[in-house]
DNA sequence: ACATATGAGTAGTATATACTACACACTACA
DNA sequence: TGTAGTGTGTAGTATATACTACTCATATGT
């Protein structure tokens, strides 16, 4: 768990440079608004993930799931925070009551709630 | 919108107060490790909210749900963070689906899950 | 009247967050 | 052989977070 971050983002970016110049650490940096350097630390896990507009940014430029980013950065989207943050009672007790369930029971559920049955 | 959080903790504790002398600011700020002033002026807008922590051990000592408490102080639990840091992309998915259903709706959902339908 | 307690005022601090600026050695290619 | 680009090293900064320490006038209770 030390460095999931740098290591997803240095992975994928080199993945893509393979095919894709505009991949260099310099280039996609810019591309973002951070100093190359600073991007290489992240990468390199010198430095703490950036900040989440940074990280929601470079999740599109790599074309990846900016939640997961967020996620392995430690953090989370902020409109999913205003979400619970609107209703905190309500939004405490359904978490709480799904942490525990598997992906396939949770997907039921919303596909319930989708189809407006109630 | 302004001050929320404070107006909240001042209202609660004077209502304590009024029949219990454990509940003036320094009694309180005491039980909790803050210095008097600090609690006096998070009580009136002057600081910001204090840490999560704070705000855990504050909604204990009022009788308060601590997850409307970090609410109000613009927070949000840890450990609700926690799952959905686990599966970001599936909680993403569902808080964004739940987040205009009605409180009922939402509450009909968690009793399915409860009552081990799946 | 006097001790104690009360809320509030002023000033300052330690730590973390989120970066920038600049310089360097190495590599590719024209 | 030069120049353009690459990743990285060192050093420093601005701002926010989360408080403490001490002080003081006023109010309360005996």
């Amino acid at each position: 768990m030390a460095n999931e971050f740098g290591e997803y983002v240095r992975d994928k970016r080199e993945r893509l440079r393979k095919t894709d110049p505009a991949f260099s650490i310099r280039r996609l940096a810019d591309r973002i608004n951070l100093e190359p350097s600073y991007l290489s630390k992240i990468e390199r896990g010198l430095e703490a993930p950036p900040s989440c507009k940074k990280i929601v940014l470079l999740a599109e430029e790599l074309g990846e799931d900016s939640d997961v980013m967020l996620a392995l950065a430690g953090k989370v989207s902020a409109d999913l925070l205003e979400v619970i943050r609107r209703r905190p009672a309500l939004f405490g007790i359904i978490l709480r009551e799904l942490r525990d369930l598997s992906d396939y029971a949770i997907l039921r559920l919303v596909s319930e709630a989708r189809d407006g049955k109630w």
